[in-house]
DNA sequence: TGGCCGGTATATCAACCGCATAAACGCGCG
DNA sequence: CGCGCGTTTATGCGGTTGATATACCGGCCA
């Protein structure tokens, strides 16, 4: 059985300047299971969140090449990611401005690592129940609504094995596309099974056989000979 | 600084038995375009919410009449709208208890009137984003209206313990889709009981013994193997 | 054409894990 | 004290999973 804390583990971006701060923060979130990426400066967040994608910002105001408003500003025309900003100004002017252009949260200095880490959890779990709102995958009768959880055929919900959910789920995150039998088993079973390309062809066989009309001559469910697997696009 | 546009004023639950504090309030709210719900203890809250579902709540700890972390626990249970806490308290264990409970800001005094409302805006603002849903829930013979919190089974009204209420709620507000057993955990419980499933487990067949005609064969309370639980949608 | 072979699909079955249910316990409250 | 409710403990059941075995299918070559 997969590990389900590995299906929620939140990469968050850290922009913080001062070397000790950094630590500080990186050995924190780190040991309460996130995985942070650190930046130093807003041209390296800028770089960083392009790249990366990741769940949340961290933004420490006062960095050394630039304003931090201005990022807030960018980042919030781009997504609807939480934004946090930590700063040493206490002033509500500073509160206000931020908040106002986009910030979701001000947390002044100092804080406390506790209150920092339930602010990051409010933030994320907010996020979690708009994040699934309109990602939906559908081929001919094929329809998948990952938002709802539920596989439909002709309309009518079917049954999934919780394995077999998360195959076809990553299949369909990447509908379209070619996906090896690596990958499936990397983010299916984890790092330690990808080899065992086995495991797959039982579980592809029962997927097939829940979602293809005619499980011997798939529509959906590609082969990719000595490469992977496809889920066919429209 | 321009003011929310007459289309979208806003009902805010104010529960504060400070009279001085409550009158500032008041005012401060009405004057950035707000109106204002005025509670001064735990039951009238309860109360208002249910009756004027205000868009959210402004809660001031250390009521006369009880815990406020027990309102915070109940309403979040019920709704997704958001909770701003006010407290006198600094002591950074009360923050971190509020915001695992659901609450999703909380401000210490003293504090300034324009963070307030600047908080108050970030809240709503994001509120906005996601679409609340209908406050009527109907499947089969099954009926739950969340504005009164009935649950009806063949027309006639039938009673629940708080804690299955509140479970029921939680299902139906996402009615269709499925929820995680940490989201109902967090929800129900509380952030610290995310990993105790057996207690779902048997609170779900409390409520399915009084739900379903054959509680062995749920019509409406589907559990997701290995994911968690779904409320049928129509 | 027929046989071999790498890669792939299906079948069967046992072990295990997650789930449901029952029943006992503890606690607050009238 | 007895009642209602939430928690804890115990136990049986069924679905899911993965091991093993067997069948398939196309390409290649004699």
């Amino acid at each position: 059985m997969m590990n389900a804390s590995a299906a929620s583990v939140h990469t968050l971006l850290v922009v913080e300047d001062d070397a000790q701060i950094r630590d500080f923060l990186q050995l924190s979130l780190r040991a309460a299971g996130y995985v942070p990426l650190l930046a130093r400066t807003l041209a390296e967040a800028l770089q960083l969140w392009q790249d990366k994608q990741p769940a949340m910002l961290i933004l420490d105001l006062g960095l050394p090449d630039g304003d931090g408003l201005s990022l807030i500003k960018t980042l919030r025309a781009r997504s609807d990611r939480p934004i946090l900003v930590l700063s040493a100004r206490q002033s509500e002017q500073d509160k206000v401005q931020c908040l106002n252009q986009g910030a979701d949260d001000y947390l002044a200095k100092p804080f406390g690592v506790d209150e920092l880490l339930a602010r990051i959890r409010v933030a994320l779990r907010r996020m979690e129940r708009m994040q699934l709102r309109d990602q939906r995958y559908q081929v001919e009768a094929l329809q998948i609504d990952l938002a709802d959880g539920l596989v439909r055929l002709h309309g009518e919900a079917l049954h999934l094995s919780p394995l077999e959910y998360k195959l076809l789920m990553q299949l369909a995150q990447h509908a379209g596309r070619v996906m090896t039998h690596r990958q499936l088993l990397q983010a299916v079973w984890g790092a330690e099974y990808v080899d065992d390309t086995h495991y797959l062809r039982i579980h592809m066989g029962r997927l097939r056989a829940k979602i293809e009309r005619d499980p011997a001559a798939p529509r959906y469910l590609i082969t990719e000979l000595g490469i992977g697997y496809r889920l066919a696009a429209s």
